[in-house]
DNA sequence: TTATCGGACGATAATCTTTATCGTTTATAC
DNA sequence: GTATAAACGATAAAGATTATCGTCCGATAA
């Protein structure tokens, strides 16, 4: 079964271009196992216990390269800064995944959602915000 | 018309229990003609033209000051730090407004969209990201 | 198996973004 | 007009991320 996973992640490695270290490797089998939404230095954390020389520099650079070779993904797309909103009208947002460009889109262009006041947990609406993730029409050409 | 401009603005500011000084006012005017997502430091570069010895420190305590009085609004929840996600099924997000709190919740239980894979602008489509906005259960009660 | 080479690593400086501090100034209520 | 609390500006500090660079290790081919 641990070969079987090393194999699986070899793979991974492969399929992508990228090299097989042991740091990447037990980054990738320690992320696996967290739950939740974790910033890098918590993944950091959980890594350096079992590989304590490791650079929190190795972190971020792995974990980007994972996020852009498909392994995860992030949550919502991170502009690196904050960002407002002036457009008053309802309306969503389509991101590029390649520039990271934010456009609006109107409600009613983009068709959707079923408005439900009641959601698990006791969670009160407010409002929804759908982010329609992918490739801008410059970033097609490139 | 200025008149009534800044009429407006007395009265928000009255809604929300601030003051309203110089800054306040021009920023607030300033922004009212930015369009897109600008950052902090952009907004901070516009109204510098105006009011050259604002600081930036200014700009950003009001920008969070409008943002928590409903004026503007950000653009995705900022948490500060990039989330990578773990759970590799299909779901979308709870976010607490109040306490940034992010759940997941299953596609299915949220009912949701139709998916288009034509948008406007030749924007091609690679999934839908949905954040319901709204108050948590902890923070209902607090 | 070993030599070679390029990519990956660790340490840390640098950068960028945001927040905190604090003395001074200004708006508001009386 | 004056008192008081809030807001401002300057800047230090904190937090997050990236860049740099010398060393080390994994992949490839002899």
């Amino acid at each position: 079964m641990l070969v079987n996973e090393a194999r699986t992640f070899r793979e991974l490695c492969q399929e992508n271009g990228i090299a097989v270290t042991h740091q990447r490797q037990v980054l990738y089998e320690v992320m696996k196992t967290m739950h939740g939404h974790p910033s890098p230095e918590e993944v950091y954390a959980q890594v350096k216990k079992k590989v304590p020389a490791i650079s929190l520099a190795t972190v971020y650079k792995n974990i980007h390269l994972f996020v852009e070779s498909g392994v995860f993904r992030e949550v919502s797309m991170h502009h690196g800064s904050l960002r407002v909103e002036m457009n008053d009208e309802s309306h969503h947002h389509m991101v590029c995944s390649k520039c990271k460009a934010i456009t609006d889109i109107g409600e009613k262009e983009l068709g959707l959602v079923s408005k439900q006041d009641k959601l698990p947990g006791g969670f009160l609406v407010e409002r929804y915000a759908v982010d329609v993730i992918g490739i801008c029409a410059k970033c097609q050409q490139a």
